[in-house]
DNA sequence: TACAATTTTCAGAAATTACTGAAAATTCAA
DNA sequence: TTGAATTTTCAGTAATTTCTGAAAATTGTA
């Protein structure tokens, strides 16, 4: 690992556990990431230091949030993980990913109790509350639905409106139509 | 606690620790929001079971977080607190807060390795990833500068905006005029 | 089918994070 | 100022999460 990798590999390793992910996690991909050629599990576990069952572990992981695609090479049993070309392709993943164990157990929370009987003022208070937070991360969600079905390109040039976003606004009634 | 308060208290300690929070935190303030009259530390760890001091440090981290209300009752030592009313107010603190801890170093992470003179073709690589993402997340965090910066009103009606979000396109040229 | 290469699983160990009680610090009314 | 009420701090403990090595399972080829 160059200098510049190896900073950067410890940088996503601390972010990691800020995200919902961990340590290990964050450098495995981070590596991944950062290196052109495909990588086999006996190498990360080398690079980084870390036991090849902890690798193993970590791939499964990955895997399941869509991070890395698996490659083979002619002649070799193993298996070889690189990822996406296309950064955003990750971004959505991981939205996605975090979205499925971040927000969607709330949402269907907050939904069931809304369909109770509120016994109290209290209740009264509280289902008042969720029936806010509710409404406000249903938005968010059909949002960032939006997005994520759009491809890349289309994705790029909305967010590059950037500065104007509060212009929109003085379009709303067009748009609605 | 009547049991709808306390399933969502247990819920939101659950996911407290997916959140940047942990499950104490994510409890106490669940009670908070969901109860109408301002709470005293002592009352927060009774409900909750919690020991006096864990009330104390979890305060001060909502505090970091700009999630409370300071409140006082005439005639009572005590300190009260309280979430806003608003609950955008809520979520765009809530924002801030995680962007802070979890983008903004990543970001200039990213920035000090594009400073750096390359060395060998893999840095060149990895450089040209740093890239993508670096921009990719600079327009991200640009977007959520802006929505951020808008008053609770308008940014609803843009939330609101929706499922026609892919008309926003459309419109792209006269919006940049 | 047999077997070597490779990957996965999992119980226990190590590391990290969260919580407590006791003591220290702060606050405020008299 | 004093001292009771209240809040904060922090060292040690408890709980949780992550990691490892050894063993089991799977894979692919001869």
């Amino acid at each position: 690992m160059t200098p510049i990798i190896n900073s950067l590999v410890m940088h996503f390793g601390e972010m990691g556990s800020r995200w919902g992910l961990n340590r290990t996690l964050g450098q495995m991909y981070a590596l991944i990431v950062l290196t052109e050629q495909p990588l086999n599990a006996d190498q990360i576990s080398e690079q980084l230091n870390i036991s090849r069952s902890n690798v193993s572990m970590g791939l499964k992981e990955l895997k399941a949030w869509n991070l890395i695609k698996l490659n083979h090479i002619p002649g070799d049993r193993k298996e070889y993980f690189s990822a996406p070309a296309d950064v955003w392709e990750i971004a959505r993943n991981l939205m996605i990913e975090r979205r499925k164990r971040e927000v969607d157990p709330t949402l269907s929370a907050l939904r069931d109790v809304l369909l109770e009987a509120p016994n109290s003022t209290e209740d009264q208070y509280a289902q008042q509350r969720v029936q806010q937070m509710h409404d406000l991360i249903e938005l968010i969600t059909l949002w960032s639905d939006q997005i994520q079905n759009m491809p890349t390109e289309k994705a790029a040039t909305l967010l590059k409106l950037g500065s104007s976003l509060h212009k929109v606004l003085e379009f709303k009634d067009k748009l609605l139509k």
